[in-house]
DNA sequence: GTGTATGTGAGAAGCGTTCTCACTTACGCC
DNA sequence: GGCGTAAGTGAGAACGCTTCTCACATACAC
């Protein structure tokens, strides 16, 4: 492994939840100047293969990411104030795999992002 | 409303399923040649705000839109073969909303999309 | 009519992401 | 050591979807 993706790897474990790819350039501009973007873009893409870090939806034009090691079939929930990014069961219990629904629709996979304000934000929020 | 806006409007029911705006501008390249794609951009996205169209997707790098006049909270199951989209009950039942799961995190808002192949698709694949 | 608001088509612009290319680095093999 | 190959890198160009700009058209209000 290459010294930007170990450089690129601790800075998606510094970052608190879920960040765009420009983001964490930026950051890294601040303590390891020189990486370049395209070099960003395809460390995280190596990530993505690893599945050592996840889409966990768009903000704007861009997709956010977010570390995340768990495997077997989860979901995410994100603050959207802090961007802090949890892992939660399926909340459908993966009930659905293969089970019709509907007029005879068969499910083979789904997408499921919850939303919302995390202990902490709600806690400094105080309105 | 222009006439445009009319003609794009019967391209959007005529549409099986989901469908992309490109897809929608070739479509009406046919019947109603010189509809400029910026117009179906605008089209479409004051269709978004009136609640007539929905986002249900991405498909590649586009957005997947589709007819959706149901109203109340719902969310959709997308045939990944021919695109048809089935509106349907939030499976959370809306328990959700401004509850707290996890470590004290209140969900706002969540996006469910359902994918698999509906029935006319299966009975036509008997692979 | 005159003004104002809204819509239109063409192409330019924007923007996130990917690609190209010349270059470097790491490693295996002899 | 020399040498070949594979993988990674940075800069900028290219790409593709979407939005914007601008000149023009249309519709309604007074
Ligand atoms: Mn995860
Ligand atoms: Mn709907
Ligand atoms: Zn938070
Ligand atoms: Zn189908």
């Amino acid at each position: 492994m290459s010294d930007q993706r170990a450089t690129i790897a601790e800075a998606v474990v510094a970052a608190a939840g879920a960040f765009t790819a420009e983001e964490l350039h930026r950051s890294l501009a601040v303590s390891a100047p020189g990486i370049g973007l395209a070099t960003v873009y395809r460390a995280l893409g190596a990530m993505q293969e690893a599945g050592s870090v996840t889409q966990v939806g768009q903000r704007d034009g861009s997709t956010l990411l977010a570390r995340c090691g768990r495997d077997g079939h989860h979901h995410h929930l994100v603050c959207t104030s802090c961007g802090r990014v949890i892992a939660i069961d399926c909340p459908l219990g993966g009930s659905l795999a293969g089970r019709e629904v509907g007029d005879g629709h068969v499910i083979t996979r789904h997408e499921i992002t919850l939303y919302g304000l995390c202990a902490d934000c709600r806690a400094h929020e105080e309105d």
